[in-house]
RNA sequence: GCGCUUCUAGCUCAACGGCAGAGCAACGGACUCUUAAUCCGCAGGUUCUGGGUUCGAAUCCCAGGGGGCGCACCA
């Protein structure tokens, strides 16, 4: 099955000297006539990816993360031509020579010297076809990302992204910063905790659902503008776009209130939209996202009233708000209130319609336990969650700096634990002696990496932007 | 967790109740300007696993496993 590749990697050698990446190697010779030489040396490193021999004289063509290049290997001029025939495609190699174009006009580096740098021990996928089992790419990423040049560009993107935030972010004043994954107090958001136990201190710790809390605390500590990017750990179902793990950017702003955090996040994310395509209007799924500031904004009562076509609020008749839940087949629990109900209707007929960016604001305080009462509208928070492609990219708000108010609120979600709720959000009394020595005015925002780069690499599963997915464990059928 | 669906050579796929095949890769050989696919040759299989039905199962049925999609849950 893979008799010629008794070949080791024992006798290659350690380093490789000089190498440039292909990209830069081939810079400016786009023009170079047909037939020509340009007089220019240089060595490339990458896996062979196709080979096409013509007895003496072999085409291959050599792939970095940078870019491709044509070797062209002539019996006549290259150094250890028989061995360079019996290569395989797959082989990582590092070659020498002059730029030049072939008579057909195909840049190419006509090799000199070559070494081979480590041999492949097996295949890399049809060469046409690439690889296409799903779990074949999931679980073996290294042949995904050298058989599939889109999964290679989506993970380049990907890093463009998180690179083109941290440049804005550092460019507003913003400090990065890093808090605990391991939590003795899974909160910050509402979701089930992986648990875990540290042996030493015989305790279980969880890993972290948000790192929320923490963010505020160092606000507390005078740090004005903080952000982290970091995995955050969710043990709930996977889907399409859920993974147990994922990437949150959050980030908190004394003296800002949401307003401000509105125009941050649409800025933001139009001008990494920009940087990381090009343009502010990305295609996804056969649809146009335009992420032009200033996003759409409408409250999450009047967005709701519109797909519904009537009325609904806070202040509506409760009988026929249940009347309306029957209607989409939603079946309201004990202790629901009119927030929690009409956040359900919202969900259910709403969310899914939400295709170009909309700031859906002034959520029910029932279901926003950390988010600031509306400085105007009773029984609503200032909190907004942005909308793109029927998804949830971003949440937040003016966030509660009230320590008493953020106890009772607490207190209350306890009491929605206590009816079965498992996902209600557990009360910090340390973070509630942190808002005692005085949170200023803050506005916090969290961003779901993962969907944003879901959209702006058109990916249609999360599996497709997470480098190594959350699978089942793999069964092998033998142990040496 | 539930429902639907899928699994055949290293890869991409045929065969759909009647001898398990092709292309590419690999392996051997020919070829000095090719562009996934030149030519000749040679190999390659627990058809995911275990049961069952049948004269006969990759194919039909049952159970299990992996993947995908949908629902539920969430971001």
């Amino acid at each position: 099955m893979e008799q010629k590749n008794e070949r080791g990697s024992a006798e290659v050698p350690y380093r490789f000297d000089d190498v440039t990446p292909i990209a830069v190697a081939i810079q400016g010779c786009d023009d170079l006539a047909p037939g020509t030489r340009s007089g220019r040396a240089v060595t490339v490193a990458g896996r062979v990816m196709l080979l096409r021999r013509q007895g003496k004289l072999v085409f291959a063509n050599l792939r970095d993360s940078s870019g491709s290049v044509q070797l062209f290997v002539s019996a006549a001029s290259a150094k250890n031509f028989d061995e360079f025939t019996e290569l395989s495609l797959g082989d990582w190699i590092g070659a020498t020579g002059e730029l030049i174009s072939t008579k057909r006009g195909e840049l190419s580096v006509d090799i000199e010297e070559w070494s081979l740098l480590a041999p492949t021990r097996r295949g890399f996928g049809d060469k046409w076809h690439g690889v296409t089992d799903s779990e074949t790419r999931y679980r073996q990423r290294y042949v995904d990302l050298w058989a599939n040049p889109t999964s290679r560009q989506t993970f380049q993107r990907r890093s463009a992204v998180l690179a083109s935030i941290r440049r804005h972010l550092h460019d507003q004043g913003f400090m990065e910063v890093e808090t605990p994954l391991l939590q003795t107090i899974p909160t910050g958001a509402m979701a089930r905790p992986f648990i875990t136990h540290h042996n030493a201190l015989d305790m279980d710790l969880y890993l972290r659902i948000a790192p929320e809390l923490f963010l505020k605390r160092l606000v507390v500590g005078g740090f004005e503008r903080v952000f982290e990017i970091g995995r955050v750990f969710r043990n709930e179902g996977i889907s399409p776009r859920h993974n147990p793990e994922f990437t949150m950017l959050e980030l908190y702003e004394a003296y800002a209130d949401y307003g401000d955090i509105m125009r941050l996040t649409e800025n933001l994310v139009a001008e990494v939209a920009q940087e990381v395509t090009g343009s502010m209007v990305v295609e996804y799924q056969g649809v146009e996202l335009n992420f032009k500031p200033p996003w759409r904004r409408a409250t999450l009562e009047e967005l709701v009233s519109e797909r519904v076509g009537e009325e609904i609020s806070l202040e509506m008749d409760e009988g026929r708000l249940e009347v309306l839940l029957q209607r989409f087949g939603l079946n309201s629990a004990p202790g629901w209130g009119m927030g929690k109900k009409i956040a359900e209707l919202y969900e259910e007929t709403t969310e899914s319609t939400l295709i170009q960016p909309t700031f859906v604001c002034d959520f029910p305080v029932e279901i926003s336990p950390l988010a600031r009462d509306h400085r105007s509208k009773p029984g609503r928070v200032e909190r907004f969650e942005a909308f793109v492609a029927g998804r949830e990219l971003a949440n937040a708000f003016s966030e509660l700096n009230d320590p008493l108010e953020q106890r009772r609120r607490f207190q209350s979600q306890g009491r929605a634990r206590a009816d079965g709720d498992e996902e209600a959000m557990v009360l910090d009394e340390d973070y509630l002696r942190a808002l005692d020595y005085g949170l200023p005015p803050t506005g916090g925002l969290g961003i779901g990496i993962d969907r944003l780069v879901m959209v702006l690499t058109n990916s249609s599963h999360i599996r497709e932007v997470v480098l190594f997915p959350t699978l089942r464990q793999e069964i092998f059928d033998s142990v040496e």
